[in-house]
DNA sequence: CTGAAAGCGCTTACAG
DNA sequence: CTGAAAGCGCTTACAG
């Protein structure tokens, strides 16, 4: 920056103003500075000016795994909203590994970067405690965190009620349920959307029936295809499936199909996300769509105004994601 | 660092050498550094740590758009090949706009990072002339740019040509293409796959029918819906269906089923790609697999050879990505 | 509007 | 194995 200065004959100074904008130059200066740039072919050293400001432009998201569609779609409707307000999205898995969260929760493994959206998948409501950050951060989770910071929380039990109570609105009497994990690492959504189910059927009036539900280690297509598999070879009767998301539905839909079962006059089915694919089945996926972009916003907003320190930050919320039943062509 | 040290009874060098693990340390002053360390809640500051070593542990990825299937399986494969390594990876969207990609080009737009992985969609290969970059860039694009950089290039005519002549092989000899973009600004890989599409007729000596031929300006799901529509409207006879990618093929395959045209009996349909929503389609897609994880991996591991200046890296190559035909039941 | 200088928080030769 | 000090390349009060 001193060379570009002494060939346009200034200071490092009025490069480091004209490059930045931060301060006005005259413009025959400005013009000067320019020229000496492009003749220098001079690249600003951007981690000198990230030292210098404490600033990187830069925001890490971290997810369980870019592998899961719902977690893809959060990742880059995050990367898209962060790009619309200046901002660039480093991508971090943590393949639900335990050690690894608490890693990011203790501010370990730090990346470079202003803040960070952190979605934990095999931390508990206790695990908050850990929390340790100088950093901004929100948290997206399936359940409260017991820590003072931003966090966007699924109502899951209400998810798995509204969808098991759309196919009982649909007349259907022996709803199965794909997805329970009970992997006791995993506090994943399952459980809670578990709860929801039987909710909605006790208020219906309806028997709980384990043998309508049936487990998935991975909620993928894969995943979905097997339990439907199960499900069809236990013999067990049932006329309505909430699968506890789409990527389960739709492996469900087609092994449903494959074996002759008709969707949705023998069995209604529905999932939950309203990821891209769901309006791109035949029949087209009914889910419980969870809205990812204003998720997206919300999160985003949230850490940039903690970075900028915008006077209408108020200080740490826990907010609720708004879902709502999407009613297409299985149910 | 230097409070960090006075509460452990060292200097700064010693706390650097500890968490670094860059020089060997006595296990008693070690521990009494991570003791510190602990009780301070201190947290490194890794932009210093870049500036001082020059290195920031990131690597961008530049794509047109994330919304494109493609796109993102091409990213999240980086996202994960990289992760293996040790980097993490920053996202950027172009928009396939032109002067975005020149910025990025000619190393201005320049985010925080060691190495950049770049895909243009607007530029011809005249432009790479305007590459003025001084850290490590790897190239993946649809044609060769005039670079000398690290570059891996599809080979596009091939891929029509390999598409077209499956459907041909599989007895079809009014084979409709979907695809080419005619958007002077953008050197899509249509107008490529279209060329080989032409080159296979013209090898199996069929006529080239322009009415067969039907133009997507955006490469989605819709876009293949849409063209589906039109060649079905139009009233013109064809017996196979080369879609320029998976999208288009999936959009226009649930357009064709919707319209009573049994896939594969009366339309054998192929796309490109072979994205994950391929094998799920009902009936599932034949495609031409691009090896993005071997892409993937090529790119990580030429950035990082250049960027760790390896002994193995022998400068600037280009090279071919493969291609090969899965058939699956659509054809 | 511009110059000269301090300092952001690390790492690493230079000494011991 | 450790201390004292320089320096990475910027930005920004302090002066003028």
């Amino acid at each position: 920056m001193a060379d570009v200065g002494a060939a346009a004959g200034v200071t490092s100074r009025t490069v480091s103003n004209v490059l930045s904008g931060n301060k006005p130059v005259a413009p025959a200066t400005r013009d000067a500075v320019m020229a000496a740039v492009r003749e220098l072919g001079y690249q600003m050293n951007v981690t000198a000016r990230g030292l210098r400001t404490g600033r990187t432009g830069l925001l890490t998201v971290a997810v369980p795994a870019l592998r899961i569609d719902y977690f893809a779609e959060l990742a880059l409707a995050l990367v898209d909203e962060a790009e619309r307000l200046g901002w660039a999205v480093t991508l971090q898995q943590t393949q639900s590994d335990r050690e690894r969260e608490l890693a990011i929760l203790g501010g370990h493994d730090r990346l470079l970067s202003d803040g960070l959206i952190f979605q934990p998948h095999a931390l508990g409501p206790a695990d908050g405690d850990l929390l340790v950050s100088d950093q901004p951060v929100v948290l997206l989770a399936d359940h409260p965190l017991h820590a003072d910071v931003d966090q966007l929380v699924l109502d899951n039990v209400a998810i798995g009620r509204a969808a098991t109570a759309h196919l009982l609105g649909r007349g259907r009497r022996r709803v199965a349920m794909v997805g329970p994990n009970h992997d006791p690492g995993l506090s994943t959504a399952g459980s809670y959307r578990q709860q929801g189910y039987a909710e909605a059927l006790a208020e219906a009036g309806l028997p709980l029936r384990p043998e309508l539900v049936v487990g998935a280690a991975r909620w993928t297509w894969d995943g979905g295809a097997q339990a439907a598999q199960e499900l069809l070879a236990s013999g067990v009767e049932f006329d309505g499936l909430f699968c506890g998301n789409d990527s389960l539905a739709l492996g469900a839909l087609h092994v449903l199909q494959r074996h002759g079962v008709d969707v949705p006059v023998d069995v209604a089915v529905i999932g939950v996300d309203d990821t891209r694919d769901a309006a791109h089945s035949t029949p087209a996926l009914s889910t419980v769509a969870i809205d990812t972009a204003g998720v997206a916003s919300r999160a985003v907003g949230l850490l940039v105004a903690q970075i900028e320190r915008d006077d209408a930050y108020a200080g740490p919320t826990t907010e609720v994601v708004g879902h709502r039943v999407v009613r297409r062509s299985s149910s």
